[in-house]
DNA sequence: TGATTATATTACAATTTAATCATATAAAAG
DNA sequence: CTTTTATATGATTAAATTGTAATATAATCA
C-alpha cells in the first residue's frame, strides 16, 4: 500500500512563494504605515514621504514594493505620482493583525497583574 | 492658525512596527507553508520539517519567529515540541491574499488575451 | 528656453535575514 | 548508565533588504 505524500507539491511551494511576497510587502513599518495612510484615499509621494517622515528616495522605494507586490496601484497626475490601495481586504487583515496586538497586551498585562 | 499634524505620530510609528512584525512573520515562503499546514491541527517539529522539506534546525527556526511574532504557540509533549496556530483570524487574512493572487492571475490572463 | 518640482533609479554601505553545520540539552528507551 | 530521538541554539557564511546621497527623467511654469 503506497504511503500518502507527506511532503509539500512544487505547485503548492510556488504557491506559498507568491503569498509570502503579499505579506512581506506589508511587513515592515513604513510599508505598513503607508497602507494605513492610503485608508483615508489617494495620496501623491511626496505627502507619503512627510506623513511617514522618511527620505523621498526611501518612500519611493517601498512604494515599489507594495506596486510589485499588487497591495497598491499608482497613477501619474501632472508632475505627481498618485499612489491607492488596490485591495480593500488588506484593510480586514490590518484589524485581525490590531486585534492581535491587543489580545497580546492584555495577555503581558494579565502576567503583570501576578507581580 | 495652528497647522494640523501631518506627520505620524510616534505611537502610531511604534504600532506600526509592532504589526509590521507580525506580517513579516507570515512573509516567508516557509513561513507560510508551516501556517497553512498547522490549518490541519497541531504538528511537531519533525512533521512540519517533513512537510515543508526543509533541515530541522532551519524550521526550529522559523517557528521561533512565529512564535516570537504570536503566530503559534507550543507545548512540550514527551520529546516532541508541538506547535500550533494561535490565531484563527490569520486564516482569514491567508484567503484574502489568495484571492489577490487569484485577481492578479485573471488580470495577466486577460493581458495575454489580446495578444 | 531655463528653472523648478516630483519622482524614480543607481551605486554604495550598513544592517538584517536565512541557511547550514555542529553541538548542547533533555526526554525516553534499552 | 548509555544510546537514541527531538529540538534548540551558537557560529559562520551567503544573500537580501534597507537607507542615503547623488543623479536622471519628465512635467510644469516663468
Amino acid at each position: 500500500m503506497k504511503k500518502t505524500t507527506v511532503t509539500m507539491s512544487n505547485r503548492n511551494r510556488r504557491l506559498c512563494e507568491m503569498k509570502a511576497e503579499i505579506f512581506a510587502a506589508a511587513g515592515h513599518p513604513i510599508r505598513l504605515a503607508i497602507i494605513e495612510f492610503l485608508r483615508d484615499g489617494p495620496k501623491c509621494v511626496c505627502e507619503i514621504a512627510q506623513y511617514v517622515g522618511a527620505e523621498q528616495s526611501n518612500v519611493s522605494r517601498h512604494l515599489g514594493v507594495m506596486l510589485q507586490a499588487g497591495l497598491v496601484t499608482h497613477e501619474k497626475q501632472g508632475l505627481k505620482m498618485i499612489y491607492s490601495l488596490k485591495t480593500p481586504c488588506i484593510l480586514g487583515f490590518l484589524e485581525c493583525v490590531t486585534n492581535m496586538l491587543r489580545q497580546q497586551a492584555e495577555e503581558t498585562q494579565a502576567v503583570l497583574k501576578s507581580l
